[in-house]
DNA sequence: ACTATTTGACCCGC
DNA sequence: GCGGGTCAAATAGT
């Protein structure tokens, strides 16, 4: 493969993952209150992006500056919660009918639990870079329904402070040690070997929890951990 | 041999 | 004491 080949590969998953994505919060969008333009922004920057591979290096992905970035929807915290708690830890919860494969991220998982109030197990993952970039992000994935159709809950913690690196040149990675880990061997335990697909509208139910009396309504909050914060641009974006 | 995953133990808040 | 989250030794996979 062509140098950047692996990089572009990731990021075309990244774009597929929006796609399907955005077509369940477009499928959704009475449930929904996240704007779809930085999913539309995360598919066209995924194109640009490996276009640019082909073309010429320089070419900046797409990204509209003038545009006004999605305000990252925050899941709703038990109000026991105080206000700095709030601030630093940040949750998004995502429904999907298959574990969410490629979101981006590297995820090492540290344990698996039963959990009383579903016959399912819930896995737990921090960030693969938890350690040498002292990253605290962690996931969990749970399935939470699985009739008529299967839907997993994953549940996003914390910010990732990893990203600007995550898609780094390869000799960097190799430089601090931190490239040991498969992006795509996390997740197989979880799910089809696969890339999934989009799936049947019908199968993209809507969860209503049963055992989380907080979660009124589903919330696409895809946005954030898709499109950061202002600081906090595409992983593929160059440092500076 | 090395790394990721598994899984029971442990910890902690309620 | 219970339930959920994390740790870490054992195990599996390469």
């Amino acid at each position: 493969m062509f140098h950047g080949a692996e990089k572009a590969v990731e990021v075309l998953l990244r774009g597929q993952e929006s796609a399907n994505l955005l077509k369940m919060v477009l499928e959704h969008q009475t449930t929904s209150s996240v704007s779809i333009e930085p999913l539309f922004d995360t598919v066209l920057d995924s194109f640009s992006f490996t276009l640019s591979l082909f073309t010429s290096p320089n070419t900046q992905p797409h990204r509209d500056s003038s545009q006004s970035k999605a305000t990252p929807v925050k899941a709703r915290k038990s109000p026991k919660k105080n206000s700095s708690e709030e601030e630093c830890l940040e949750q998004y919860i995502h429904d999907s009918p298959t574990p969410i494969c490629n979101d981006g991220f590297t995820w090492r998982k540290y344990g698996q639990k039963k959990i009383k109030a579903s016959s399912h197990q819930r896995c737990y993952y921090r960030c693969a870079y938890s350690k040498d970039r002292n990253c605290n992000a962690t996931k969990r994935v749970q399935q939470i329904q699985d009739s008529p159709s299967s839907v997993y809950r994953t549940t996003y913690l914390g910010k990732h402070v990893c990203e600007v690196n995550a898609f780094s040149e390869p000799d960097d990675d190799i430089a601090n040690g931190s490239n040991m880990i498969r992006f795509d061997s996390v997740d197989q335990a979880m799910s089809d070997p696969v890339m999934p697909q989009l799936a049947p509208v019908e199968q993209q139910a809507i969860a209503i929890e049963e055992d989380t009396d907080h979660i009124v309504n589903l919330e696409f909050d895809v946005n954030e951990f898709l499109v950061d914060d202002d600081d906090e641009l595409w992983a593929y974006q160059l440092p500076p």
